[in-house]
DNA sequence: TCCGCGCTTGATGTACACAACACCTATGAG
DNA sequence: CTCATAGGTGTTGTGTACATCAAGCGCGGA
């Protein structure tokens, strides 16, 4: 009997969390509309999807996992565990894992174990420093004007980010972060630059996460500047001022990564 | 028995292009210099690596066939050949397979075949137009002052250059322009911005190489800009001018972007 | 008491057989 | 003669048993 714990019980959430979010893992999917058209749409079982849309949506949950601090820096991940937990098996599983060790985000040592890799000070630094160009680059190198559903989705953005001030939660504040950045993505039509900024962002997003939790950071504070950041976007968004939103948000990554403590100075 | 027709007849040459052009296609290898010290240096059989950097190689010579167009856009690739052929099962050879199919170079249809990917027009515009940007990143994002032995590197492959006047080869251009390519690479220590920079060198490398085997472009024109720029560059990196380095080979990118005959449109 | 060696154990990596899938071809009905 | 359909055949994807490796543990000797 295979346990499917994930599709049966977590598959809401997801189906939920990777609809919003799941802006593009792999982008390389075009879409082949005369292939598969089901003429029954089985929604009887809705849960198990087919091939490698299957293995997307198992790295984008790892992924997500391993960003919202649910599997911390140093755990150890049981390949068995979490073959049994999807229902499928070791092989397919360890083509999910193999990319995500790609991804920088594990490191798999033979005899040893898979563990989630932990993230120094000189690599946040690199990955900050790129990520900072690269913003501007999102909204300068193949710009698409913000369109009506876009600003829609930021708005409610912008909702979720106000209410956060009555209820703050690490989790939330991080999950929101996210949502952002995808909704933000949308603004390049430059698939390997949305790509790779997005493999950046999920490369150290827990780190800001992980400081949080450990109090090193105000989070209240941080919830006051994000709303602020918000503002601005969407004003910027509305008037339709892309060199303004880029160039902003490249201030306001420079000054997030000034705002973290340093951990471990490099030797 | 295990046909190693690569291991002993091509070992040679891919021990050499690889030791020279492999700067890193894993960037997080990171040195382990307690690991493994081996006593005895087994040159008995130095063909036969272990563990990961053996897939490592492999994936460097595939991608070098399909770079070089030892494997044309469209081919497709047997599995089974090429896991027999390097002397492994299937089950690793398809993860190195995974990887290129990651990298843009590979596409893998299920119960059909896997096959060489072509580039149209628009991925190839975006390509270029993100690497032009990204060649100006790697001389200002965290630059590393060019040592001398890259100097004297890079005056090798001047003369690789100039060698190429008298006996010009499309293919021995090609691996020129590689070389250089990597060679540069090591002027930023970001580390991120050096793996992206590669994967999207290899991902369009070999268009240029399959314009100039149709003799759309003109071979021996393309070899004296080449070396123009070689000079170039070699002046900038005596007199230790980075930033003029990076904005030159800039214009040079750009350049040779605009000298493409443009195949397809986009629709 | 401390060091060293070998076994046990559990992990990842590999090989192989089978399932799922798509294309091709032959065959038969209309 | 044409078209549809069923089966053959070769491919990629998956499941499973086994090989390989490293860390922990216990035992024995110095």
């Amino acid at each position: 009997m295979k346990s499917n714990a994930f599709w049966s019980v977590a598959a809401k959430q997801i189906d939920l969390r990777a609809a919003a979010a799941d802006h593009g893992p792999r982008a390389k999917r075009q879409q082949n509309p005369m292939n598969e058209i089901p003429l029954i749409p089985r929604q009887t079982e809705p849960e198990r999807l087919r091939g490698r849309d299957r293995l997307d949506l198992i790295h984008a949950e790892i992924r997500s996992r391993i960003c919202l601090l649910d599997y911390p820096p140093g755990m150890r991940l049981s390949e068995t565990a979490l073959a049994s937990e999807f229902g499928i098996s070791r092989t397919p599983l360890r083509r999910v894992l193999a990319r995500l060790e790609d991804d920088g985000l594990l490191r798999s040592m033979h005899g040893v174990g898979t563990f989630v890799t932990d993230v120094d000070y000189t690599e946040l630094a690199q990955v900050f420093r790129l990520r900072r160009e690269l913003t501007v680059l999102q909204t300068t190198l193949d710009p698409v004007p913000p369109s009506a559903a876009l600003i829609a989705s930021f708005v409610r953005l912008q909702e979720r980010g106000r209410a956060l001030v009555d209820a703050p939660t690490a989790r939330a504040f991080a999950e929101l972060d996210r949502d952002t950045f995808l909704c933000l993505l949308d603004l390049t039509a430059n698939a390997p630059l949305r790509e790779m900024s997005e493999a950046l962002y999920f490369r150290t997003a827990r780190i800001w996460l992980q400081q949080v939790t450990a109090s090193q950071i105000d989070l209240m504070q941080e919830i006051e500047i994000y709303n602020d950041e918000l503002r601005d976007i969407l004003r910027a968004l509305r008037l339709g001022d892309l060199d303004a939103l880029g160039h902003m948000r490249r201030g306001h990554i420079s000054m997030s990564f000034a705002r973290m403590p340093v951990l471990i100075k490099a030797p």
